[in-house]
Formats: structure tokens, C-alpha cells, sequence
DNA sequence: TTATGACCTTGCCCTTGGGGCAAAGTCAAG
DNA sequence: CTTGACTTTGCCCCAAGGGCAAGGTCATAA
């Protein structure tokens, strides 16, 4: 049997994460304590290659580090986890639409602060017409990355 | 002259602020530090309270706090920030546009795997189908709020 | 053999915009 | 005088790591 082990910066590089990443997933019980040669380094498993590859795809999707941690746990446990992430899908799609929304008026909002303002450029007495005139934006999100 | 001096908590309840949010902005540089009783209470001033809201509208703008920052040093340098002002709102604007084409994209592929997964919900091998037989989505993002 | 460079280890601080909590001082009213 | 509402500072927490430092390890080239 091919025991293929491989260090952090191999697993890395084979999964498309970063080291650092990666240790932080082992540390956040994603990844199971990973094997460790004399001197300390971290040996990972072609199994732990294929989680790590999980994690990532997972996390494309939208899904945090908790929730993927949830969904290996009930997968380790033996249960396939598919319903419980169809649920997670179905909620991540429901967010992007409120987030969508929400940001789609921002941008309406924003727009038009913006074009009424185009040329009555001057403060006068306040800071900035622009900003004190601006109509007031919903609630306070505006998720920047 | 009325010379009318407000505790944090009367400030944020002017404001719409909290308190605690209001010493964050003082000590982020946005407020200059606010004057004290003999026993250390912070005092606000009518201006301080004006400022603070104009953070509050800047904020629902979906400006960072630097930013509004660098907005109220223009200011208080003497200069109309409005020109800054106005790049910056074409900045957020543009940054609108590119996260939420990013969340539309997400949203079409999470859309076709859950669609694709509906009926086959067997984790076979794997960990989850659903997730490893998703079509890859574009980067990584994704700004949970 | 050794020295160099590439790799690994842990650990700490940084990011955003505060929330929450704790210990302790202050103030006004009863 | 005490009670309760308010204030102060300070520290830890959130997500998901990035960056850096100090130090240990490994393999290869001279």
C-alpha cells in the first residue's frame, strides 16, 4: 500500500490552501490532529488531502469554517451530511438575496447622492453637502470583503 | 451663547450611536478628544454631536471609518472635502457593482447545485456530493456580513 | 563536513467595527 | 447614606487567516 504522507507546504500546494490554513483548519477540528514526525512536522494523509480538497470546494460555496467543521463531524459520525447541507445551501442562497437586495438599494441610494451632488460641489457650513444631503440609507450593513 | 455639553450616553442617544462607538471614533481620530469633567467624563459639544452624526450618515454611505476620517481631516485642513468625497462614492460604487456581480455568479452556481443535488442526496465515497460535484465557483469571497 | 537555503515549528500582533464584561469611580435622587 | 444609573479604562471576542519573528530541521552543493 502506498502510505503517501505529505508536509504542510506539499499539502498546501496540492490543495490550493495555505499552510497557515491549513493549521488553523486542524486547529478549528476540521482536519482530525494530523501525524507528526520526530522532529514536529506535520504529516498529512492522502485522506486528509481529500478533506482539505472538501474544505476548499466548500468553502467556494459560501460556507464557513464551522459550518464545513459541522458537516465532516456528522460525516465522521457515520450520517451522510447531504441533507443538513442542502439545508446550509438553501439558507446561503436565502443571505444572498437579502445581501443582494440590501445592496442593490445601497447603490440606488449611493447613485443618487452621487449624481445630485455632481456639481454642487461646495461645502458650506457643514462638512460636505454630499454626505449631510445624501438620503438616509436604510440600515447599516454595506458587508465590504 | 448656549454652551450645551453632553455626556457619551447623552451623545449616542443623540447620535444613534453607542457609547462605546463613539469612543472607538475618538480614539480612531475621527472626533478630536472630547473635553473632561474634573472626574473624567468625556463632554461633548454641539459640533461633536454634529460630527457624530455625519459619521453615522457616512456610515450608512457604506464608508469605512478611515475613510470618513480622511474626510473630516479635509475638512478641519480648511479644504472642501467634496471632490475626495465624490471619488470615493465612485469607488464604492464601482466596488458595488464588482461584489455584487460576484454574489449573482455565487448565487447561479449554488442555485444549479442544489438543483442538480435535490433527488441524490447519498454521500457515496466521499464526504458529500452535493459539495464535491459542485461546479467550481470563480474566487474566494463570499463576505459573510 | 559544513554551510546554505528551503522548509517547518510555535506564538504573537494585525485587520473591521465594535459587543460584552469587569472593576471601579461618579453623580443625583430618595 | 445608599441605591441605581452612569461613567471610566481595559481586556477578550468575532472570521479567516496574513505577516513576522525566533528558532529547529532537512537536503543538497561545495
Amino acid at each position: 500500500m502506498d502510505e503517501q504522507l505529505f508536509t504542510v507546504g506539499q499539502a498546501a500546494r496540492a490543495s490550493g490552501l495555505s499552510p497557515k490554513a491549513i493549521r488553523l483548519y486542524e486547529h478549528k477540528g476540521l482536519l482530525p490532529p494530523a501525524e507528526r514526525t520526530e522532529a514536529g512536522y506535520r504529516l498529512f494523509s492522502d485522506d486528509d488531502l481529500a478533506t482539505l480538497r472538501f474544505v476548499r470546494q466548500a468553502k467556494t460555496l459560501g460556507l464557513r469554517l464551522d459550518e464545513i467543521g459541522d458537516i465532516l463531524a456528522l460525516r465522521r459520525g457515520g450520517s451522510a451530511p447531504c441533507q443538513h447541507v442542502l439545508r446550509l445551501l438553501d439558507q446561503r442562497i436565502a443571505e444572498l438575496d437579502r445581501t443582494m437586495a440590501e445592496l442593490r438599494q445601497l447603490r440606488t441610494g449611493l447613485t443618487r447622492t452621487r449624481h445630485d451632488a455632481a456639481d454642487q460641489t461646495r461645502a458650506t457650513g457643514g462638512v460636505c453637502r454630499i454626505i449631510e444631503h445624501a438620503p438616509p440609507t436604510s440600515k447599516n450593513d454595506h458587508s465590504r470583503n
